[in-house]
DNA sequence: ACCCAGGGCGTTG
DNA sequence: CAACGCCATGGG
């Protein structure tokens, strides 16, 4: 498959994908340091458990590097409970707190300062920031480019015959990068799109007859089995 | 009583 | 590097 015509699928997909579900309003955030938290929190657990932890903090006035690190751990703990893993995720917090705070003279504009591959691979080294979190943030709290992959991706684009064999993150991530066009907004929504897709209807429906893109064209169906 | 969510880390073989 | 176990809530 060229480039060109993978380009010209992925975007037909995402027009199809927008126009049924609509846009997701992704990340649902009103701070920079909010979103780097909610991306901690919401790992392996619903955003709707994910969101009572971001509220409790809130309401605690925790949401800032500064309070967290202040903050003794029970206390983070017991805000953010909901989260699931909630001992974990609190040092995860102190972590990129800290992160911040020390290696960024505590300023966020210093923090998306500099080459985002730099930035990124400096990033994963923030205990409890892996991949698709450290891509989430330089995506949706950094505004850069760099596209978000996930399980849900993943499936997505096996389903489709789009990628085959067992590709691994950074293999997807740079498949998005190279085919689609370097806008922020197309990464934002698209991302976001693929998950609600994956999550509330390719799951709830695996019968695809809600599926808008079940039949995208000739060559390119659903592979849906599982 | 199950199942699984908007993962990541540390430890094995 | 793959395959685990661990972390340990809440809604369906």
């Amino acid at each position: 498959m060229s480039k060109n015509s993978t380009t010209i699928l992925l975007l037909k997909i995402f027009r199809k994908f927008l126009k049924a579900y609509g846009p997701r309003k992704w990340w649902p955030a009103k701070t920079r340091f909010e979103m780097m938290a909610g991306a901690l929190l919401t790992q392996n657990v619903s955003w709707s458990n994910a969101k009572k932890a971001i509220d409790n903090l809130k309401k605690a006035g925790l949401l800032s590097p500064e309070a967290i690190l202040a903050a003794p751990h029970e206390l983070i703990a017991d805000k953010i409970r909901s989260s699931r893993f909630y001992n974990q995720k609190t040092k995860n917090l102190k972590a990129l707190s800290g992160f911040i705070m020390n290696e960024c003279e505590g300023s966020l504009d210093k923090m998306f300062d500099g080459p985002i591959e730099d930035l990124r691979k400096r990033f994963l080294k923030i205990k409890g920031v892996g991949r698709e979190s450290a891509d989430c943030i330089l995506l949706y709290a950094g505004k850069k480019l760099s596209f978000v992959s996930d399980a849900y991706t993943r499936r997505f684009l096996l389903r489709y015959g789009i990628l085959e064999g067992q590709p691994e993150y950074e293999q997807i991530r740079a498949f998005f990068m190279a085919h689609l066009p370097q806008d922020l907004y197309l990464y934002n929504e698209y991302h976001a799109l693929i998950d609600y897709h994956g999550a509330r209807v390719c799951q709830a429906k695996p019968e695809c007859q809600h599926c808008p893109v079940r039949n995208l064209d000739k060559t390119t169906r659903c592979q849906y089995t599982a």
